[in-house]
DNA sequence: AGCACGCCGACT
DNA sequence: GTCGGCGTGCTC
C-alpha cells in the first residue's frame, strides 16, 4: 500500500472539458489520505465527488492569492482505486487531450456521484456476495476444443501476447475466450478477466454463456456485466463487485475498459474491428487501444478477436511488424460452408426495380421451402428525402444541412442529426403542389415492398409469407429487440429487413439467404475507411447465413449472399467472393502505405463548432498560425491541413468545421498536441461566437 | 458542465 | 417595483 498524503493533496474532480483546468485541484486535508481514495470536496458552491491523486509537490502551486479549501469527507468502505487504474485514467486524459478529472469521474459509476455519504454507508453495509473457491481444473478440461481452437489456446497459454485471434464467423472464438478465462481464473484465486463486446445488445447472450460455464464454479456473483444500458444501481453493484473482488469476470461494452479490476489477468476484445469501441463524445477514447495499453501496464494478457480485423491490428500482427501474435482459425464449426456470393449486375436489370428479378425469385424459393432470408439496407425510414417535382422543394431540416427523412409509419419527417420531427405536409410547402414524392429507399419502404411482392407466397406451413423489420426505430421500446428476435427464432418471420444492427452477432440459425440491396455507397466514399467497414459488414452479414448445418445440408438450400451492385467487377467484391480477408487487407494496406495513411501515419482532428462557419474556420486557422509561430515541439513532423466544413456542415443550427493533423510519428503528434492545448484554450476567448472546440485523437472517421 | 452573477422586458 | 430571460465567467 502506497503511503498516504496529508497537508495538501491533489484531487481529481469533474472539471469540464472547456474550462482550462486540466489537472487535479489542490485541497487541504488534516487527516492523511491514500492516493485513489474517494472523497467529497467543495467546488464552487457545490460539493462533488473526487479521487485523491497524489500529494502536492513544491512545483504545483495554487494560483496566487488562492487559499486551499478543505476536503469535506471520505467515502467510507470503498477501497482506494489502485495505481493501475489511476495510471490508465492519467494516460487516457493525456493521450486523448482531456482533463484528468473529467476522465476519472466519467470512469466511475454515476451513482457514486449522486449518493450522499449516509446513503453510501447504508449501501456498503449490505453483505457482499460470497465467492465460491473451488478447484477449477475440471472446467478447463470440460471445455471441448477443436484442434484449431486448442492450438490457438495453447499459443495464448504459452506466449505473452498481445494476440490477434483471426477466426472466421462460426469458428468458435467464444470457446477460446472461455478457455483462456478459465485458465486465467484458475491460476490465482484473485485473478479477474475482462471481456468486451462492441454492443449492449450482445451482452445478454454473452453473459448467459459465461454464467452457464463459470457460475457453478465461482458463484453467481462472479460474473457481472457493465454497460450503459443498465440502471445506475445495477452499474454500481457490478462496479463494486469488480472493484472489491467478488466479480471474477466482467463482461461489457467499451466503458468496461475503465472498470476497477485489481486482479486483472486477461482482457478479451471481441470483434475488435468494430467502430463502436471508439467513444464519440467526451474523451474520444478507443477501448480497444486502451485495452492493449492497460494489458501491458497491468501485466494482463490481451486477446483481440475478429473475422475481419481492423487494418491497424492486421498490420501490427503481420510478420514484418510482429507487435501482436496472429492466431488463425479458418474453419467453421457445426455450421455449413460460408455462403456463396451472388452478384447481381444492376446494369443488366430492369431500371428502377428495388429487387432485381433473380434476387426476388431466390427469396421466394427460400420462403416457399420454409427457410428465412435477411435483407440489409443501411438506411432507416421510408425514404431519405421528399421532393416536389413542380418547384424543386426538398424536405430539408430547418436546423441542419441535411434532409429530413420520411417515416411513413407515423407520417413524420425526421432529421436524423438533430432529432427535429414534424408531420408530413399534405402538399408542397413551397408551391402547394399536392404531389410530393419520396426519393430513395429506406428499410420501411423495403419492408412494405417486399410484403407486397411476397403477398401470394405460401410457406410449407401453408400460411402467407411474413416480412418483419428490425432497425433503430422498430427496437426503440425497451425489450422490443428481444421480442422481435424471438419471433425470428420461433420461425414466425420469413424475411427480415434490417439495418446493420441485425448483421452484428445475432445468431439466426434458419437464415440461408442474406441480401444487401444497395452496398455500393461505400466503394467510392470520401472516407478512406469506408471499404474496410463495408467488407467487415458484408463478411459479418454473410456469417449470419447457414449457421445451422441441418438447414443447409440439402444441396438446394446451400447458403447464399446476394449483392445488388453496379460494380460487379470491383476488387472488394472479388475478395469477398473468395471470403479472402487477407487479400483484401493486403490490397488496402498497400494503398494506405502509398498514400501515407493510417496505420502508416497517425492522425488527429480538431473540430470547432460556432454560430457561423467563418468563425469556426477562423478559430482553427489562427490556432494553426499560433502553433507555427511558436513553433511548437513536434511541428516539424506534423502536417496541418487547412480547415474544412464537416460533411454535414450544420447540425442543430451550429456550424461545424474541422482541421486534420497528420504525422508519421505518434510521439511527435502527441508532443505537438500537448503543447498546442494551452494555445487552443487561449485562442478560444479571441473568437466571439465560438461554441466549442475538441480534439479527436486517432479519429475513426474523417 | 453547473451555477453563479449581471443587466434589461412583462407581470402581481 | 420584482421575477426571470439567458449572455459571460469561474470552479483549488
Amino acid at each position: 500500500m502506497s503511503h498516504a498524503f496529508s497537508g495538501l493533496v491533489r484531487v481529481a474532480v469533474s472539471t469540464p472539458a472547456h474550462s482550462s483546468v486540466g489537472d487535479a485541484l489542490s485541497y487541504a486535508s488534516p487527516a492523511p489520505l491514500p492516493p485513489g481514495q474517494l472523497v467529497r470536496v467543495p467546488l464552487g458552491t457545490r460539493e462533488v465527488l473526487g479521487v485523491v491523486w497524489d500529494g502536492l509537490d513544491e512545483a504545483t502551486a495554487l494560483p496566487p492569492g488562492m487559499a486551499p479549501r478543505a476536503v469535506a469527507g471520505m467515502l467510507e468502505g470503498i477501497a482506494p482505486l489502485d495505481g493501475a487504474w489511476r495510471a490508465l485514467v492519467a494516460f487516457t486524459a493525456r493521450y486523448y487531450q482531456r482533463a484528468l478529472g473529467e476522465v476519472a469521474l466519467a470512469a466511475l459509476p454515476p451513482q457514486l456521484r449522486e449518493l450522499t455519504p449516509e446513503q453510501m454507508a447504508r449501501r456498503m453495509r449490505r453483505p457482499a456476495a460470497k465467492t465460491a473457491v473451488q478447484d477449477s481444473t475440471n472446467t478447463i478440461e470440460s471445455i471441448a476444443l477443436s484442434a484449431e481452437q486448442a492450438s490457438a489456446a495453447a499459443q495464448i497459454d504459452a506466449n505473452p501476447g498481445p494476440f490477434l485471434l483471426f477466426g472466421s464467423t462460426g469458428s468458435g472464438k467464444t470457446e477460446v475466450y472461455m478457455y483462456c478465462v478459465a485458465r486465467a481464473l484458475a491460476a490465482s484465486p484473485t485473478a479477474q478477466a475482462l471481456v468486451m463486446v462492441p454492443e449492449i445488445n450482445l451482452t445478454p447472450q454473452l453473459e448467459a454463456r459465461f454464467r452457464e460455464r463459470f457460475a457453478p464454479l465461482y458463484g453467481e456473483a462472479a460474473v457481472v456485466s457493465l454497460h450503459s444500458g443498465m440502471t445506475n444501481p445495477q452499474r454500481l453493484k457490478s462496479w463494486l463487485a469488480a472493484h472489491q473482488g467478488p466479480a471474477r469476470i466482467v463482461l461489457g461494452t467499451r466503458m468496461a475498459v475503465f472498470a476497477s479490476l485489481p486482479g486483472l489477468a486477461l482482457i478479451v476484445v471481441d470483434e475488435e474491428h468494430d467502430a463502436s469501441y471508439k467513444q464519440q463524445e467526451g474523451a474520444r477514447y478507443s477501448a480497444r487501444d486502451l485495452a492493449l495499453w492497460r494489458g501491458r501496464a497491468q501485466g494482463a494478457k490481451v486477446v483481440l478477436g475478429s473475422a475481419t480485423p481492423s487494418l491497424e491490428s492486421w498490420h501490427a500482427s503481420s510478420p514484418e511488424v510482429g507487435r501482436y501474435q496472429r492466431l488463425e482459425m479458418p474453419s467453421r464449426i457445426g455450421a455449413g460452408a460460408l455462403p456463396r456470393l451472388r452478384l447481381v449486375d444492376m446494369g443488366q436489370q430492369p431500371r428502377g426495380a428495388v429487387f432485381a428479378p433473380p434476387l426476388l425469385a431466390a427469396i421466394t424459393e427460400r420462403v416457399q421451402r420454409g427457410e428465412q432470408c435477411l435483407v440489409l439496407l443501411n438506411r432507416r425510414g421510408f425514404a431519405p428525402v421528399l421532393h416536389c417535382h413542380a418547384c424543386g422543394w426538398k424536405s430539408d431540416c430547418p436546423h441542419c444541412s441535411a434532409h429530413q427523412v420520411f417515416h411513413k409509419v407515423d407520417r413524420t419527417l425526421r432529421c436524423h442529426h438533430c432529432g427535429f420531427a414534424q408531420r408530413v405536409p399534405r402538399a408542397c410547402p413551397g408551391c402547394g403542389n399536392p404531389d410530393i414524392a419520396p426519393v430513395g429507399r429506406g428499410t420501411e419502404q423495403l419492408e412494405e415492398q417486399l410484403a407486397a411482392l411476397l403477398r401470394n407466397v405460401i410457406t410449407p406451413e401453408r400460411r402467407a409469407a411474413r416480412v418483419a423489420r428490425i432497425d433503430a426505430d422498430s427496437t426503440k421500446p425497451k425489450g422490443a429487440l428481444e421480442e422481435q428476435l424471438a419471433q425470428v427464432h420461433a420461425g414466425e418471420v420469413d424475411v427480415l429487413v434490417g439495418t446493420q444492427m441485425v448483421a452484428k452477432g445475432h445468431d439466426f440459425r434458419r437464415i440461408t439467404l442474406v441480401a444487401a440491396v444497395q452496398p455500393d455507397g461505400a466503394l467510392f466514399s470520401s472516407d478512406f475507411r469506408a471499404p474496410e467497414r463495408l467488407f467487415a459488414l458484408l463478411m459479418q452479414a454473410a456469417g449470419r447465413a447457414g449457421r445451422d448445418a441441418r438447414y443447409v445440408a440439402a444441396q438446394e438450400s446451400a447458403p447464399e449472399m446476394w449483392l445488388q451492385t453496379w460494380h460487379p467487377d470491383h476488387a472488394l467484391y472479388a475478395a469477398l467472393r473468395r471470403h479472402d480477408y487477407p487479400a483484401f487487407a493486403q490490397q488496402q494496406l498497400d494503398e494506405r502505405r502509398t498514400a501515407g495513411m493510417p496505420p502508416f501515419a497517425f492522425q488527429a482532428l480538431v473540430r470547432a463548432d460556432a454560430r457561423s462557419q467563418e468563425v469556426a474556420q477562423a478559430f482553427l486557422q489562427s490556432a494553426a498560425e499560433a502553433a507555427r509561430a511558436a513553433p511548437l515541439p513536434g511541428l516539424d513532423q506534423v502536417f496541418l491541413f487547412p480547415p474544412v466544413p464537416l460533411a454535414v456542415q450544420r447540425v442543430a443550427n451550429v456550424e461545424r468545421a474541422q482541421m486534420l493533423l497528420e504525422s508519421p510519428s505518434r510521439a511527435a503528434l502527441q508532443r505537438f498536441l500537448a503543447a498546442w492545448q494551452p494555445l487552443l484554450h487561449a485562442e478560444r476567448s479571441r473568437h466571439k461566437g465560438l461554441v466549442r472546440w475538441l480534439v479527436d485523437v486517432d479519429p475513426q472517421a474523417i
